[in-house]
DNA sequence: AATAAAAATGTAATCATTACAATTTTTATT
DNA sequence: AATAAAAATTGTAATGATTACATTTTTATT
């Protein structure tokens, strides 16, 4: 099941991953894979930021960037594009698609079989990726709003 | 079929829609309008406007934004965010997919059927918008790819 | 400890988009 | 047709995410 993976297995996954690409387990890249096991909530690199610098002030922007877009490289984080102008990070690489609230900004994890998907109209074209993403108001938010409409009106 | 619709219709008929929601057919408006009815190429904001310059040198990048974003708000056109940090402009708004080829750049419509998808496990949501797209390379990259192999290796 | 390679940093630059005040155009009313 | 009000358009400056890049720090190897 989707985002059930214990976080120790997904990071210590990941760190092998990064070792097989020859890619250095720094402490700044850790820390940075470890916010991304922890907060599964498809944050941007300034929630990144931000969530880390509490922990470590020195830890700067770029490198953030840049560890991202290596993880990205090698296949350990995808990048999701709901909203414009803002790119989102899901160490879940895993077959799934989003939903966007847009009340309250939630990104929702969709269990969706994508990989059957368009297979006979794209078959001369090589499919590196699928992305599926839905935009709308979310159940608690939909409740919520008709609780303050009785509360209005 | 998507994309099969002759301009001039699709054109007529969103005028109409304009017309309905009280909004002028200015003579800017009616031209970026027409502009993505000519281009089904999902252009950019700047795209329409390096497009439009030409005709309409005085035609401010300002227009263009406030003219898409009025276009988007009463659903004549729909946004995409296949690319971090570039939003393309599409006026089919009929249920499809997309894919971005990452050799040539080109955006490819897709006959997708979304309605149904996610039906169950979004049951208490209210879903205002689908997306499905897909990215990798095209057919007519993946054969000239192939060709320079050749001559190449 | 010396050295080279890799990683991380801060600053400045870039690029898309938005905010906003000023100007122009259009519309409705007289 | 004159006029006032509303709407549309403009240019400039600001914002915010991301990238470029030169410099510094860390790490691995000798």
């Amino acid at each position: 099941m989707i985002g059930c993976d214990p976080m120790n297995s997904r990071y210590s996954r990941a760190t092998q991953q990064l070792k097989k690409h020859n890619i250095r387990l720094s402490n700044r890249r850790l820390k940075v894979l470890e916010c991304l096991c922890n907060k599964l909530d498809h944050p941007t690199a300034d929630q990144i930021f931000v969530n880390l610098h509490k922990e470590v002030p020195s830890l700067s922007k770029t490198t953030i960037y840049n560890t991202l877009h290596t993880l990205v490289e090698i296949g350990l984080v995808r990048t999701l594009n709901i909203e414009a102008n803002k790119t989102r990070y899901d160490i879940i690489t895993e077959d799934h698609g989003h939903f966007g609230c847009q009340t309250c900004g939630r990104i929702f994890n969709v269990n969706i079989e994508l990989e059957s998907l368009a297979k006979g109209e794209l078959s001369g074209f090589n499919i590196w990726e699928r992305n599926l993403y839905f935009k709308g108001i979310c159940q608690k938010c939909l409740l919520n709003k008709n609780k303050n409409r009785e509360v209005v009106y």
